[in-house]
DNA sequence: TCACAATGTAAGCGTATACTTACCGATGAA
DNA sequence: TTCATCGGTAAGTATACGCTTACATTGTGA
């Protein structure tokens, strides 16, 4: 019998480094040549870990996802009796908004959403990202029953939009971190509260 | 004498033209060649108009953002009694939003930060932008004067988030036009009004 | 008309890049 | 020990692309 087959595992070893590598460079400018010295390997091992270099670039938008849902999932299990989970959720982001770069791969992505493929884990990773921020606003707007707050799926999206801003005035410099931090906090109250405040 | 210089009538002839092609296939992807055949002419025509590829494309990111403003102006010329400027704005991005693709040139951009040329455009595209809402959210704000309404940055980069993420939903096909329009208005109203509606 | 720059055409050049092939040593159950 | 398979290295291939060069044609003021 031959060794077992140990590609799972190499795939999860190596997939974080080829997420940053993407989220650094964009799809294009990222050669599988980089991909491979950033990993340590040569470039054919990493074509028996995936098809083409389009599959590593839709594994790391699903990695992205994964690992935002998995710090937000650990942050929210920290109970907290004064704020609510999206109230935590927000001044979280607040600090450490795209520290993966989360939205520069999704950046990327939205260059190429003309192959159907990368426009369909795009748009399967977004709608996951809103529904969770909505459930997160629902459940806030639950526990503080304001007369007439957004409606929480358009709230989610805006919430999501924002980080987005965010995202772009820090890539771009236009923001001090103060300036975003205000903006997060005081916009991101203003979706969640709605007009009744 | 030799013939009169027409470069800069023809740098504004094919501008439109390379700015959609950069916005729809991207800066990397967008070859050369293909700037060339959709402009009609040969590539070392374009050379002589630009420098490089580069030059190109950041002259591609000052069109759209000229041709931004110049529709917005318009429209706000139109005056209209019951309607507030930043209203008009707001229903007509909901409308005829990402008409252009305003927004996919810049998320081709925003995949080659690290050069500096075009992060210096992005980034005083954007500062232009935000500042062009902002004035018409702070004109807004003023006619109609609330008692507690968000800081006009603020709001203006909410804006543009919302706008942002309105953008991204159409092109991965995340909501209906109805949808979005309802998300452009019922968002848009919150962040001009602030809490105290 | 003539000189000469502007304009256009066609072909090529060097390099980068996605992906492949050929090969080799290590592993571990039979 | 055997041997099929796994994990890894090194080199190659075909193509695409940014950019250039060589050269012909056109229009215009002197």
């Amino acid at each position: 019998m031959p060794r077992r087959n140990q590609t799972n595992e190499k795939r999860r070893e190596l997939l974080p480094i080829v997420a940053r590598a993407f989220a650094e460079r964009g799809y294009r400018r990222t050669t599988t040549a980089e991909l491979a010295e950033r990993c340590g390997v040569q470039e054919n091992i990493l074509y028996r870990l995936w098809p083409d270099k389009k599959a590593m670039f839709i594994a790391a938008i699903g990695y992205v996802y994964d690992l935002s849902v998995a710090i937000w999932s650990r942050l929210l299990k920290e109970a907290d009796g004064k704020q609510t989970a999206a109230e935590r959720l927000l001044a979280y982001e607040a600090e450490h908004l795209g520290e993966f770069g989360h939205s520069r791969i999704v950046f990327a992505g939205l260059s190429e959403t003309d192959d159907p493929d990368i426009q369909a884990a795009l748009a399967d990773m977004y709608q996951r990202y809103q529904r969770f921020v909505r459930e997160q606003i629902a459940a806030h707007q639950a526990r503080r029953h304001k007369t007439a707050p957004p409606d929480a799926a358009l709230a989610a999206w805006a919430v999501v939009g924002l980080g987005t801003v965010a995202s772009i005035s820090r890539e771009l410099g236009l923001l001090s971190d103060r300036q975003r931090r205000r903006l997060m906090a005081e916009i991101g109250r203003l979706l969640l509260e709605g007009p009744a405040a």
